[in-house]
DNA sequence: GAGCCATTTCGTCATTTAGCTAAATATCTA
DNA sequence: TAGATATTTAGCTAAATGACGAAATGGCTC
């Protein structure tokens, strides 16, 4: 949970999700678009992993970046919910925040 | 936006938040809920402030610290346009333009 | 195998963050 | 005014983050 929190909280990161939402990018195709180095985007791209927010498909030589979109609407929403918004009944059902920072 | 991501992006912070929906509480009261510092969590309390996440009103004495909801939910609905999670198809048409190869 | 391309790992640096204690600043009450 | 309480600011340290260039790795295609 922190750690999708954690990867949302740079907007290069938050910018590729966005990119990806029309469909799979290279990691250089996507690199290409940010004014980092190649090394800094790797970085961006290796906490979206790990956090769930994506997935990488090795494809001839390159690999091809797509959208978790179940994680992170999971976490959107899962944490919506917490604070009342949407379905925002009232009540917490499962707290289930086993944050052990 | 960065501002809210990067607030939302500590656990105590967004602890503080659901805390909050319940309704306002003082900073005192909120602070003796976590096991760190009040001089730390006044920090917290600054950060989700400086986002427009909560609401400082001086009572007494006291601050009493109050959610602004409507900050977080413009901000997470915002940002769940934009990846296309929710009312997904309407804001910018996912053209499929991978596929065009 | 050699070369090439795409991507990541490594080593380093500067900046930011989160935490602490101690001190300062209100604000209320007597 | 003095004292008590509540909260923040100041100053510090340790750790995490984000960036870079250089080098290493993994797959193709000769």
């Amino acid at each position: 949970m922190s750690e999708i929190f954690d990867a949302l909280a740079h907007p290069i990161r938050r910018e590729v999700l966005e990119l990806l939402k029309r469909g799979g990018m290279s990691a250089g195709e996507i690199a290409d678009r940010f004014p980092v180095s190649k090394p800094t985007m790797s970085g961006h791209f290796a906490k979206l992993k790990a956090a769930g927010l994506i997935r990488g498909e090795n494809r001839g030589g390159s690999i091809i970046y797509t959208l978790n979109l179940s994680t992170l609407e999971e976490a959107l929403l899962g944490f919506m919910g917490r604070v009342g918004i949407g379905s925002g009944a009232g009540e917490t059902p499962p707290t289930a925040e086993g944050e052990t920072t």
